[in-house]
DNA sequence: AGTTAAACCTGGTTGC
DNA sequence: TGCAACCAGGTTTAAC
Protein backbone atom coordinates (compact mmCIF):
# COMPACT_ATOMS: atom_id res chain seq x y z
CA UNK A 1 0.00 0.00 0.00
CA UNK A 2 2.25 2.56 1.61
CA UNK A 3 3.32 4.77 -1.19
CA UNK A 4 5.32 8.38 -0.56
CA UNK A 5 1.89 10.23 0.65
CA UNK A 6 1.01 7.62 3.30
CA UNK A 7 4.50 7.22 4.33
CA UNK A 8 4.08 11.05 4.82
CA UNK A 9 0.47 11.50 6.63
CA UNK A 10 2.34 8.61 8.52
CA UNK A 11 5.37 10.33 9.26
CA UNK A 12 2.97 13.64 10.36
CA UNK A 13 1.17 11.91 12.65
CA UNK A 14 4.11 10.69 14.53
CA UNK A 15 6.37 12.99 15.01
CA UNK A 16 5.73 15.80 17.45
CA UNK A 17 3.85 13.15 19.63
CA UNK A 18 7.08 11.52 20.18
CA UNK A 19 9.51 13.50 20.21
CA UNK A 20 11.68 13.94 22.76
CA UNK A 21 9.88 10.44 24.31
CA UNK A 22 11.95 8.11 26.06
CA UNK A 23 11.89 4.21 25.00
CA UNK A 24 10.73 1.97 28.12
CA UNK A 25 9.72 -1.06 25.85
CA UNK A 26 10.16 -3.10 23.14
CA UNK A 27 7.76 -6.19 21.92
CA UNK A 28 8.75 -7.71 18.85
CA UNK A 29 6.19 -10.35 16.76
CA UNK A 30 6.99 -12.29 13.86
CA UNK A 31 9.89 -11.53 11.83
CA UNK A 32 9.45 -9.13 9.20
CA UNK A 33 11.52 -8.47 5.75
CA UNK A 34 15.02 -7.93 7.50
CA UNK A 35 16.21 -8.46 11.08
CA UNK A 36 15.89 -5.87 13.52
CA UNK A 37 19.66 -5.64 13.69
CA UNK A 38 20.49 -5.24 17.33
CA UNK A 39 19.32 -6.32 20.79
CA UNK A 40 15.78 -5.12 21.23
CA UNK A 41 16.56 -4.24 24.58
CA UNK A 42 19.66 -2.33 24.03
CA UNK A 43 16.75 0.49 22.54
CA UNK A 44 15.64 1.37 26.22
CA UNK A 45 16.22 4.26 27.39
CA UNK A 46 16.92 5.70 23.68
CA UNK A 47 15.41 9.50 23.12
CA UNK A 48 13.11 10.36 20.09
CA UNK A 49 13.97 12.54 18.09
CA UNK A 50 12.49 14.45 14.40
CA UNK A 51 10.51 11.89 12.51
CA UNK A 52 12.32 12.23 8.70
CA UNK A 53 10.86 10.84 5.30
CA UNK A 54 13.18 9.49 2.58
CA UNK A 55 11.39 8.13 -0.46
CA UNK A 56 8.59 5.27 1.79
CA UNK A 57 11.04 4.73 4.60
CA UNK A 58 10.48 6.53 7.94
CA UNK A 59 14.17 7.28 9.95
CA UNK A 60 13.15 7.59 13.56
CA UNK A 61 16.03 8.96 15.65
CA UNK A 62 16.59 6.97 18.48
CA UNK A 63 19.77 8.46 20.80
CA UNK A 64 20.98 6.19 23.03
CA UNK A 65 23.47 8.23 24.38
CA UNK A 66 24.07 12.38 24.00
CA UNK A 67 24.14 13.21 20.59
CA UNK A 68 24.10 10.27 19.22
CA UNK A 69 22.94 9.90 15.36
CA UNK A 70 21.67 6.01 15.71
CA UNK A 71 18.30 5.25 14.96
CA UNK A 72 15.32 2.53 13.55
CA UNK A 73 14.86 2.90 9.60
CA UNK A 74 10.96 1.77 8.89
CA UNK A 75 9.17 0.81 5.90
CA UNK A 76 5.44 -0.17 5.49
CA UNK A 77 5.97 -3.26 2.77
CA UNK A 78 2.52 -3.24 1.00
CA UNK A 79 0.36 -4.13 4.37
CA UNK A 80 2.00 -2.37 6.96
CA UNK A 81 0.50 1.17 9.20
CA UNK A 82 1.79 2.80 11.95
CA UNK A 83 -0.40 3.62 14.60
CA UNK A 84 0.62 5.68 17.80
CA UNK A 85 -1.65 4.95 20.80
CA UNK A 86 -1.64 6.00 24.33
CA UNK A 87 -3.11 2.77 25.58
CA UNK A 88 -1.86 0.27 23.79
CA UNK A 89 -4.39 -3.17 23.21
CA UNK A 90 -3.01 -6.50 23.77
CA UNK A 91 -1.17 -7.10 20.99
CA UNK A 92 -2.86 -9.25 17.81
CA UNK A 93 -1.70 -11.33 15.33
CA UNK A 94 -0.05 -8.91 12.78
CA UNK A 95 1.48 -6.50 15.48
CA UNK A 96 4.98 -7.03 15.01
CA UNK A 97 7.07 -4.32 16.64
CA UNK A 98 5.57 -2.09 19.69
CA UNK A 99 7.60 0.84 20.60
CA UNK A 100 6.93 1.74 23.83
CA UNK A 101 7.26 4.90 25.34
CA UNK A 102 6.92 7.47 27.84
CA UNK A 103 5.12 9.46 25.13
CA UNK A 104 2.66 6.44 23.39
CA UNK A 105 3.09 3.11 21.95
CA UNK A 106 3.97 2.98 18.38
CA UNK A 107 3.03 -0.22 17.16
CA UNK A 108 3.50 -1.51 13.36
CA UNK A 109 0.85 -3.44 12.09
CA UNK A 110 1.88 -5.39 8.92
CA UNK A 111 -0.05 -8.41 7.90
CA UNK A 112 1.73 -9.81 4.76
CA UNK A 113 5.61 -8.68 6.47
CA UNK A 114 7.10 -7.00 3.48
CA UNK A 115 8.02 -3.94 5.75
CA UNK A 116 10.66 -3.49 8.27
CA UNK A 117 12.17 -2.19 11.46
CA UNK A 118 15.97 -1.95 10.87
CA UNK A 119 18.88 -0.06 13.24
CA UNK A 120 21.05 1.70 12.10
CA UNK A 121 24.48 3.74 13.63
CA UNK A 122 23.20 6.63 11.68
CA UNK A 123 20.82 7.20 8.39
CA UNK A 124 24.43 7.84 6.28
CA UNK A 125 25.93 4.35 7.07
CA UNK A 126 25.03 1.32 6.68
CA UNK A 127 22.48 -0.67 6.84
CA UNK A 128 20.29 2.29 6.35
CA UNK A 129 22.86 3.71 3.55
CA UNK A 130 23.01 0.70 2.19
CA UNK A 131 18.80 0.80 1.91
CA UNK A 132 18.50 4.17 1.03
CA UNK A 133 21.88 4.30 -1.69
CA UNK A 134 19.63 3.57 -4.64
CA UNK A 135 16.78 5.90 -4.04
CA UNK A 136 16.28 8.66 -6.89
CA UNK A 137 15.50 12.32 -5.74
CA UNK A 138 12.57 13.07 -3.75
CA UNK A 139 9.75 14.63 -5.88
CA UNK A 140 9.46 17.77 -4.07
CA UNK A 141 13.06 18.63 -3.89
CA UNK A 142 13.78 22.00 -6.16
CA UNK A 143 16.66 20.19 -7.47
CA UNK A 144 15.00 18.12 -9.50
CA UNK A 145 14.01 20.08 -12.37
CA UNK A 146 12.01 18.51 -15.32
CA UNK A 147 15.92 18.75 -17.53
CA UNK A 148 17.26 16.11 -14.77
CA UNK A 149 14.06 14.19 -14.98
CA UNK A 150 14.39 13.80 -18.41
CA UNK A 151 18.24 12.66 -18.48
CA UNK A 152 17.29 10.43 -16.22
CA UNK A 153 14.31 8.87 -18.21
CA UNK A 154 16.65 8.88 -21.02
CA UNK A 155 18.86 6.72 -19.58
CA UNK A 156 16.57 3.83 -19.67
CA UNK A 157 14.38 1.40 -22.29
CA UNK A 158 11.93 0.06 -20.26
CA UNK A 159 8.50 1.34 -20.19
CA UNK A 160 7.44 4.25 -18.67
CA UNK A 161 5.44 3.34 -15.66
CA UNK A 162 8.16 0.43 -14.89
CA UNK A 163 10.84 3.08 -14.97
CA UNK A 164 8.53 5.62 -12.42
CA UNK A 165 8.02 2.30 -10.28
CA UNK A 166 12.11 1.91 -10.07
CA UNK A 167 12.37 5.11 -8.55
CA UNK A 168 15.61 5.57 -10.26
CA UNK A 169 13.91 9.24 -12.25
CA UNK A 170 11.94 10.15 -8.69
CA UNK A 171 10.96 8.32 -5.66
CA UNK A 172 7.86 7.91 -4.11
CA UNK A 173 5.04 7.16 -7.40
CA UNK A 174 4.19 3.40 -6.28
CA UNK A 175 1.47 1.42 -8.22
CA UNK A 176 -1.18 3.59 -8.14
CA UNK A 177 -0.12 6.93 -8.33
CA UNK A 178 2.67 5.94 -11.50
CA UNK A 179 -0.86 5.43 -12.90
CA UNK A 180 -2.72 7.94 -12.27
CA UNK A 181 0.14 10.19 -13.02
CA UNK A 182 0.86 8.71 -16.29
CA UNK A 183 -2.93 9.43 -17.18
CA UNK A 184 -2.76 12.78 -16.05
CA UNK A 185 0.24 13.54 -18.57
CA UNK A 186 -1.86 11.67 -21.20
CA UNK A 187 1.39 9.16 -21.66
CA UNK A 188 0.87 5.61 -22.62
CA UNK A 189 2.39 3.36 -20.16
CA UNK A 190 4.17 1.29 -22.71
CA UNK A 191 5.60 3.81 -23.93
CA UNK A 192 9.56 3.37 -23.75
CA UNK A 193 11.19 6.03 -21.32
CA UNK A 194 13.98 6.58 -23.42
CA UNK A 195 11.45 7.94 -26.27
CA UNK A 196 9.47 10.76 -24.18
CA UNK A 197 10.02 14.14 -25.35
CA UNK A 198 11.38 16.84 -23.10
CA UNK A 199 7.59 18.60 -23.06
CA UNK A 200 5.82 15.27 -21.77
CA UNK A 201 8.76 14.64 -19.59
CA UNK A 202 7.73 17.93 -17.92
CA UNK A 203 4.50 17.27 -17.85
CA UNK A 204 4.76 13.79 -16.52
CA UNK A 205 6.95 15.58 -13.35
CA UNK A 206 4.55 17.88 -12.90
CA UNK A 207 1.56 15.13 -12.78
CA UNK A 208 3.64 13.22 -10.49
CA UNK A 209 3.78 16.33 -8.21
CA UNK A 210 0.50 17.19 -8.28
CA UNK A 211 -0.60 14.02 -8.06
CA UNK A 212 1.66 13.18 -4.93
CA UNK A 213 0.00 16.28 -3.54
CA UNK A 214 -3.57 15.71 -3.85
CA UNK A 215 -2.91 12.71 -2.28
CA UNK A 216 -1.87 13.90 0.56
CA UNK A 217 -4.43 16.87 0.61
CA UNK A 218 -6.76 13.55 1.18
CA UNK A 219 -4.65 11.39 3.43
CA UNK A 220 -3.56 9.10 1.16
CA UNK A 221 -5.52 5.79 -0.28
CA UNK A 222 -6.87 3.59 1.42
CA UNK A 223 -7.47 0.06 -0.56
CA UNK A 224 -7.38 -2.56 2.15
CA UNK A 225 -5.50 -1.81 5.11
CA UNK A 226 -4.05 1.83 5.24
CA UNK A 227 -4.80 3.99 7.84
CA UNK A 228 -2.80 7.35 9.65
CA UNK A 229 -0.94 7.29 12.76
CA UNK A 230 -4.72 8.07 14.58
CA UNK A 231 -6.47 5.19 12.62
CA UNK A 232 -7.81 7.65 9.80
CA UNK A 233 -8.51 6.13 6.18
CA UNK A 234 -7.23 8.18 3.36
CA UNK A 235 -9.78 9.06 0.51
CA UNK A 236 -7.85 9.42 -2.30
CA UNK A 237 -8.81 5.60 -4.32
CA UNK A 238 -12.51 7.55 -4.63
CA UNK A 239 -11.42 10.06 -7.03
CA UNK A 240 -8.69 7.55 -8.93
CA UNK A 241 -9.17 8.22 -12.15
CA UNK A 242 -7.99 4.91 -13.65
CA UNK A 243 -6.44 2.75 -10.43
CA UNK A 244 -8.75 -0.29 -10.22
CA UNK A 245 -11.08 0.91 -12.49
CA UNK A 246 -10.57 -1.54 -15.33
CA UNK A 247 -13.60 -1.77 -17.55
CA UNK A 248 -15.10 0.98 -16.14
CA UNK A 249 -15.64 4.32 -18.40
CA UNK A 250 -13.09 7.05 -18.39
CA UNK A 251 -14.68 9.80 -17.11
CA UNK A 252 -12.64 11.97 -19.33
CA UNK A 253 -13.34 10.55 -22.95
CA UNK A 254 -15.95 8.32 -21.78
CA UNK A 255 -13.66 5.05 -23.41
CA UNK A 256 -13.24 2.17 -21.46
CA UNK A 257 -10.03 2.07 -18.45
CA UNK A 258 -7.97 -1.03 -19.41
CA UNK A 259 -5.43 -3.21 -16.95
CA UNK A 260 -2.35 -5.07 -18.32
CA UNK A 261 0.39 -6.25 -16.08
CA UNK A 262 3.93 -4.65 -16.61
CA UNK A 263 6.92 -6.15 -14.78
CA UNK A 264 4.55 -8.20 -13.19
CA UNK A 265 2.51 -5.33 -11.72
CA UNK A 266 -0.98 -4.30 -12.66
CA UNK A 267 -1.17 -0.93 -14.83
CA UNK A 268 -4.66 0.49 -15.42
CA UNK A 269 -4.76 3.04 -18.09
CA UNK A 270 -7.25 4.59 -20.36
CA UNK A 271 -6.68 4.05 -24.14
CA UNK A 272 -8.09 7.00 -25.54
CA UNK A 273 -6.32 9.56 -22.95
CA UNK A 274 -2.94 8.02 -23.13
CA UNK A 275 -0.84 8.11 -26.07
CA UNK A 276 2.03 6.51 -26.85
C1' DA B 1 24.52 -3.96 -18.36
C1' DG B 2 19.91 -3.79 -18.17
C1' DT B 3 15.32 -5.77 -18.18
C1' DT B 4 12.41 -9.19 -16.42
C1' DA B 5 11.06 -13.11 -13.30
C1' DA B 6 11.06 -15.10 -8.64
C1' DA B 7 10.89 -14.50 -3.97
C1' DC B 8 9.30 -12.89 0.50
C1' DC B 9 3.87 -13.55 3.27
C1' DT B 10 -1.09 -13.32 4.46
C1' DG B 11 -5.78 -12.69 3.40
C1' DG B 12 -9.65 -11.22 0.63
C1' DT B 13 -12.25 -11.98 -3.57
C1' DT B 14 -13.72 -14.63 -7.59
C1' DG B 15 -15.11 -18.49 -10.13
C1' DC B 16 -16.03 -23.30 -10.82
C1' DT C 1 -20.24 -24.70 0.86
C1' DG C 2 -15.51 -25.90 -0.63
C1' DC C 3 -11.59 -25.09 -2.71
C1' DA C 4 -8.36 -23.50 -6.16
C1' DA C 5 -6.76 -19.59 -8.54
C1' DC C 6 -5.83 -14.98 -8.62
C1' DC C 7 -5.21 -10.50 -6.72
C1' DA C 8 -3.16 -6.73 -3.49
C1' DG C 9 0.02 -0.42 -1.69
C1' DG C 10 7.05 -2.90 -2.39
C1' DT C 11 11.71 -4.01 -3.14
C1' DT C 12 15.66 -7.16 -3.11
C1' DT C 13 17.88 -10.98 -5.27
C1' DA C 14 18.50 -14.18 -8.92
C1' DA C 15 18.09 -15.35 -13.67
C1' DC C 16 17.80 -14.37 -18.83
Amino acid sequence: MPELPEVEVTRRGIDMPLRGATVRAVRMGKPLRWPLGCEPDSLLGGRVGPVQRRGKYLWLPLALTEGADSGLLLHLGMSGSLSLMTAAPEAGAHDHFDLVTTQGTLRLNDPRRFGAVVWSPALHLPPAAKLLARLGPEPFDAALTSARFLAALKQRSAPIKTVLLGGQAVVGAGNIYACEALFQAGIHPALRSDRISRPRAEKLLAAVRSTLTRALDLGGSTLRDFSDAHGVSGAYQAEAAVYARAGLSCHRCGGTVRRVVQAQRSTFFCPGCQRR
